[in-house]
DNA sequence: GCCGTTTTCGGCCCGACTGTTTTCAGTCG
């Protein structure tokens, strides 16, 4: 048990004590004592032998007792108990936005609400009008938080999915029948959000793999099971298609099954124009049948006069007229990305030192990292008093002092208030190398609001990079109504660079705009967002999304090898 | 449940918003 599943226990022990109702500071002492945990550098096991967990801030006499048995014993009793106290489906309810602990635990004592199935059923009947706190609004928004929850079901986030594909994958490389392997599908064309897996192996017989495949460990049941194509759903729910294809067809398998549909509609019908037919047994002439040899999906573009499509860009958004004039981008890789910007230390949110994260970064080989912490109105997020940066400034120049290979550039996430203006006056704004402006409060304004409050935001000549332009939260929440387009124009003539915020949940700005953008001359960072070191690593989904949206490396301000980007203001 | 004392009990993170109320509770970030 690490310390990841310890802190995830103690969250759920607070969310129970809140549906129970107990002194909601109990609750939020777990709270603490989860995010103490988190940000702990030191391994649990050793703290605990060495008696010195209960000098953690935030970990008292019980919860020093509760982790260590959860950590010696794999388990708590404790917390065995109260979850027991409710019907497990109860929790789900807490998915729904508008309801928390409170309203949860008057559905269930008042109406005996257990599940989601049953709190829809009592909102037909208008069972929740009656009771306190709940009326007519709330019952429609309960109604349109199911219906949002149900759209999004059977639907999973990249990460999650490629987590998962790539361990089956692994796996099933790992078999000795198998020659080639690969992921497939929307998850091999990086879409944000897949809604189930495509794995497409080449073997000269497919028995023993097909064997591997539905005895894997993450494998919940067999759908069906053929020679060719065997369908299983795995225990998060997620539906994983493996096809076994004879090793000379697995080009023409691979490209077939990655898609997209519309991709490939398009390229039979190039192919019918010539007289050949295409599918995921071949190429073929259509008069002879015979059957063009290819050894990878490069040979098959080949054939029809096109350079290689890299998997990203098959979406039918032009990608086939560039590749036949070869004129597709150059696209932007991992190996590119030189600084990482917009990293939270723990001034405000983040876990680590401004140290701890440059070191991290510099290990990796990045040549900047740039901390932005949030602003002084995310009261939420522990945002940065002025005291509090010019304490922080005086301690990057310290850091800064020692390195002659590496630089911690000083920057602000700085939220966009409601009137658009920014979080600090131009004193404070001036003092740093780069400036987000990003939008964490006030979502419900109509479009036409929205959209002059971030037009107002990038008037302002101190801001470097507009945030998370749409605060979209894949699978949860929908972004804020603005027009984009108008956004983008602005940033254009402002020469404010767009984030591509890396988040797994964000991804945004979406991929569908970026080639927009860059036609209009738009600029980006592709930014992780982190809070923690580990949270590096998803600047490789911005990456993604950077090359799905057909961007190359000088669209990106931080594959410069030194960050060039002009101070703002004068 | 934790912490720090005015040392054994009282305070603990804030503000906006929504939908419920008729002065506020619950949720969210």
């Amino acid at each position: 048990m690490d310390k990841r599943d310890v802190a995830s226990i103690l969250n759920d022990i607070g969310m129970i004590l809140e549906l129970k109702g107990e002194n909601p500071f109990r609750a939020r002492a777990y709270y603490n004592g989860a995010r103490a945990i988190e940000r702990l550098d030191v391994d649990l096991t050793t703290m605990i032998e060495e008696g010195t967990l209960g000098d953690v801030d935030g970990i008292g006499k019980t919860l020093e007792d509760n982790i260590t048995e959860l950590v010696t014993t794999g388990s708590l009793e404790y917390y065995e108990e109260l979850k027991s106290s409710f019907p497990p489906t109860l929790f789900d309810l807490l998915s729904i936005p508008g309801l928390g602990p409170k309203r949860v635990k008057s559905l269930y004592e008042n109406l005996n609400i257990t599940n989601i199935g049953e709190l829809e059923y009592a909102c037909m009947e208008n069972r929740l009008l009656d009771l306190p706190g709940f009326g007519q609004k709330m019952q429609e928004n309960i109604l349109k938080g199911i219906e949002n929850l149900k759209v999004y079901r059977d639907k999973y986030l990249y990460i999650e999915a490629y987590e998962k594909a790539q361990a089956i994958v692994d796996k099933l490389r790992s078999h000795t029948d198998t020659i080639d392997v690969d992921i497939a599908g929307s998850l091999r064309r990086c879409k944000e959000v897949v809604s189930d897996v495509d794995i497409v192996l080449s073997a000269d017989k497919s028995e023993g793999i097909m064997d591997l495949f539905v005895s894997l460990s993450l494998v919940e049941e067999v759908i069906a099971r053929g020679e060719t194509k065997t369908s299983v759903r795995l225990k998060n729910g997620m539906m994983v298609d493996l096809r076994v294809v004879k090793p000379y067809e697995y080009p023409y398998a691979l490209n077939h099954f990655t898609g997209s549909k519309e991709h490939n509609t398009l390229m039979r019908h190039i192919a019918k124009m010539r007289g050949l037919k295409i599918n995921e047994y071949g190429v073929f002439n259509t008069k002879d049948g015979h059957l063009f040899s290819c050894r990878d999906e490069k040979d098959i573009y080949a054939i029809f006069d096109m350079e290689y499509i890299p998997p990203e860009l098959r979406e039918n958004r032009g990608e086939i007229e560039a590749a036949k004039s070869y004129k597709l981008p150059k696209l932007v890789s991992q190996s590119d990305v030189k600084g990482l910007i917009h990293i939270h230390s723990i001034y405000s949110d983040g876990v680590n030192t401004i140290e701890e994260l440059a070191e991290y970064a510099r290990s990796l080989g990045y040549n900047y990292i740039g901390v932005s912490d949030h602003s002084k109105s995310a009261y939420y997020a522990n945002g940065l008093t002025e005291e509090d940066i010019y304490r922080q400034i005086r301690e990057i120049e310290s850091i800064n002092s020692r390195y002659d290979d590496f630089e911690i550039l000083k920057g602000i996430e700085a939220d966009i208030l409601k009137d658009g203006s920014i979080d600090y006056d131009d004193n404070i704004l001036s003092m740093f190398d780069f400036v987000i402006a990003s939008i964490h409060s006030n979502f419900t304004m109509t479009k036409d609001e929205m959209t002059m409050r971030i037009l107002k935001a990038l008037d302002n000549p101190y801001v470097t990079i507009l945030g998370h332009p749409t605060g979209r939260l894949l699978l949860s929440r929908e972004g804020y109504e603005v027009d984009i387009e108008k956004i983008l124009k602005k940033a254009s003539e402002k020469d404010i660079a767009i984030e591509i915020n890396a988040n797994p949940y964000r991804l945004d700005l979406d991929w569908r705009w970026c080639k927009i953008a860059k036609d209009m001359g738009v600029k980006f960072v592709i930014s992780p967002d982190a809070h923690d070191l580990k949270s590096f690593e998803y600047v490789s989904l911005g990456v993604n999304i950077a090359r799905k949206g057909w961007l190359e490396k000088e669209d990106i301000l931080n594959c410069s090898e030194i960050w060039e980007v002009d101070k703002g203001g004068i």
